[in-house]
DNA sequence: ACCTGAACACCGTTCAAGT
DNA sequence: ACCTGAACACCGTTCAAGT
């Protein structure tokens, strides 16, 4: 009885669950940023979400900063690790698309504020191994650098672009296209129309396909820079 | 005197000052952006910074997303095009380095969602003539599309890392490294730990040097795929 | 220790009213 | 035609009070 007071609380309607803690609240947060989009995480409904009144969340979470905090590193901490089996390219090569998977299952991430400024223990960890392939992988120490610069700088801003373009479907890709050649003067914009009626309109086209190219490219100038 | 009542309003408080007008609004609210930060720019602020009641703003802008997406379309109408004068590569590099200042200006120009959904003509300008430079310099339609999508990704997330990475000034990077340096520890993060002493520390070490060394990397990278 | 409910100082936006 | 002022339905967060 004493230890089930420890994880059970009863409320007032005699509705019994599971006590709050942090990891659960992160958890709901994440789902519903995931499928309502950040501006409908407020603490009002995440509260509703969790059975409970907005208010009691700041026992779990200092204030929506640290919420938002803790999300971002819950998200970074569930990324691949580059495999120490693997070489380094190969290595870096799938945790680039596991992070790219990361960021495009959790759009709202790329969106959060200075996510940069306070980094968790799951970012900290995910970016020190990628950093101990690289310089194991027989990179330099600026080279390391540069490259996981580059590298992230183009993970992340292809997974920006991607959450911004509606072109993740062929259906939504047709609905883009169709607008661009009727709204826009051909004229004005050729090189667009180009690109719109003979690469974006083709039948399998998606958006996504470009990103392994994109990393590719980086990841092959890279090593080209190393030898 | 009637030509002056076109231009002018007399409020009821006795001052007279210059009737608004969109372009105004979209100025005084790129101003408050840059300043304060995104957050700091409500209907009020703005309202305040103009001289007039919040709700006279939406005389000359729909609602708060229509503002948004004019405050974007100013930013990239102010990139320098890509010149007709130059080859292919040199123009493309030239304006990347003009984009990535417009968003080191307007740092908050990364995090207004949907940027991409509907844009307005200086973006729509900014992309044609870009794609223009790649198609008119050689290079296929499927490698202007790769092309495009690899470049903007990369200076779109670094300007994004730049932003979130207070590594902008000298004594910035070192108030970084102290932190990384005496809250972590080392023997967790050592690579971590290694880049931050023999890296970030050095004099003279500035996160936004690293921009064109990836830049130039993708650049190589797609007039090697041209040949 | 954990949760609640009222309250405060804000938001974006509506609407009727003023000039 | 343009601007105002009150009002509405929200926010994040405080604080004292409940259990």
């Amino acid at each position: 009885m004493k230890k089930s007071k420890l994880l059970r609380a009863t409320t007032r309607d005699g509705v019994t669950r599971s006590r709050l803690n942090r990891e659960k609240v992160l958890t709901a947060a994440i789902e519903l940023a995931d499928r309502d989009g950040l501006d409908s995480l407020t603490m009002r409904r995440l509260g509703e979400k969790l059975g409970v009144e907005a208010m009691s969340i700041y026992a779990h979470v200092a204030n929506k900063e640290d919420l938002l905090t803790g999300m971002i590193d819950a998200v970074f901490a569930d990324i691949e690790l580059p495999s120490l089996s693997d070489d380094w390219k190969t290595a870096i090569r799938k945790r680039s698309v596991s992070f790219r998977d990361a960021l495009s299952r959790h759009p709202w991430a790329t969106s959060v504020k200075d996510s940069g400024t306070a980094p968790g223990p799951g970012t900290l960890r995910h970016l020190d191994t990628a950093l101990g392939t690289l310089r194991n992988g027989g990179l330099s120490l600026a080279l390391t650098a540069h490259a996981i610069s580059a590298i992230d700088s183009y993970v992340y801003g292809f997974a920006m672009r991607e959450k911004s373009l509606p072109l993740k479907t062929e259906e939504e890709a047709a609905i883009v296209a169709q607008i661009l050649l009727t709204d826009l003067p051909a004229a004005e914009y050729p090189y667009l129309a180009e690109l719109t009626a003979n690469q974006v309109l083709q039948p399998g086209y998606r958006y996504a396909n470009d990103f392994e190219f994109g990393l590719d490219l980086v990841l092959d100038a890279i090593a080209r820079e190393r030898d």
